[in-house]
DNA sequence: GGTAGGATGGGCT
DNA sequence: GCCCATCCTACCC
């Protein structure tokens, strides 16, 4: 049993489903902007405090890079869908859909800070060993969240699965820096952290 | 603290 | 047939 002294998330409370029109906008600002901000699937939820940004047709990194496939389409499709998909023949990673619908980007939700159901999540992650290990990667957050491909195309605005505004937290710096597991474009500064969270992947 | 190697299967050339 | 937007274990300081 992972123990959870000093957890209490302070005098921060969940604020309202984040709109459609707040993906509607370049990939890199929603990138920012969601950190902070809190993913919910059923009784599992978690603070945003690592993510990365894939453009479309112009990143060689992307999914997108080479056009619309069976894979690639929710990417082009309309922002604040859910793309989720299968790597390493054995993971699943989340992606939020941004930009315009006709117009691919996403941003690849890579860590959380675990903050309600947290039970749950170490049943369904027995591997680790702390707390700061239970979602601090992409594969692991969608395995603590029992988030699977079944949810791709999902809507983030309402149903199970959602991004949350969470208020009065303490304000926090953003860190900028090249992303990871990707060898093309690998020097775009296209990741970003809160700076001073124990729970980004390492 | 650190890293090397293996697991495992879908997507696309 | 090769390439992965990864994680875990074993092993070594």
């Amino acid at each position: 049993m992972i123990s959870t002294p000093n957890m209490a998330p302070g005098n921060a409370h969940l604020g309202p489903i984040l709109p459609r029109r707040f993906y509607d906008r370049a990939t890199v600002e929603v990138a920012r902007e969601l950190l902070g901000k809190v993913m919910v699937h059923g009784a599992t939820g978690g603070i945003i405090v690592e993510t990365e940004a894939y453009l479309g047709l112009d990143d060689q990194a992307s999914h997108a890079f080479r056009g619309i496939t069976p894979r690639s389409k929710v990417m082009f499709g309309p922002p604040g869908r859910a793309y989720v998909y299968f790597i390493y023949g054995m993971y699943e990673c989340i992606n939020v859909v941004t930009e315009r619908d006709g117009k691919a980007g996403a941003v690849l939700i890579r860590a959380l800070e675990p903050l309600f159901g947290i039970d749950l999540m170490q049943v369904r992650r027995p591997a680790a060993k702390r707390l700061r290990d239970l979602a601090s990667g992409p594969g692991k957050l969608t395995l603590a969240m029992g988030i699977t491909r079944v949810l791709n195309g999902a809507d983030f605005t309402h149903g199970s699965l959602v991004i949350r505004d969470r208020r009065g937290a303490k304000p926090f710096e953003i860190v900028a820096g090249p992303r990871i597991g990707i060898t093309k474009c690998a020097d775009w500064p296209l990741r970003f952290t809160i700076a001073e969270s124990e729970f980004v992947s390492k």
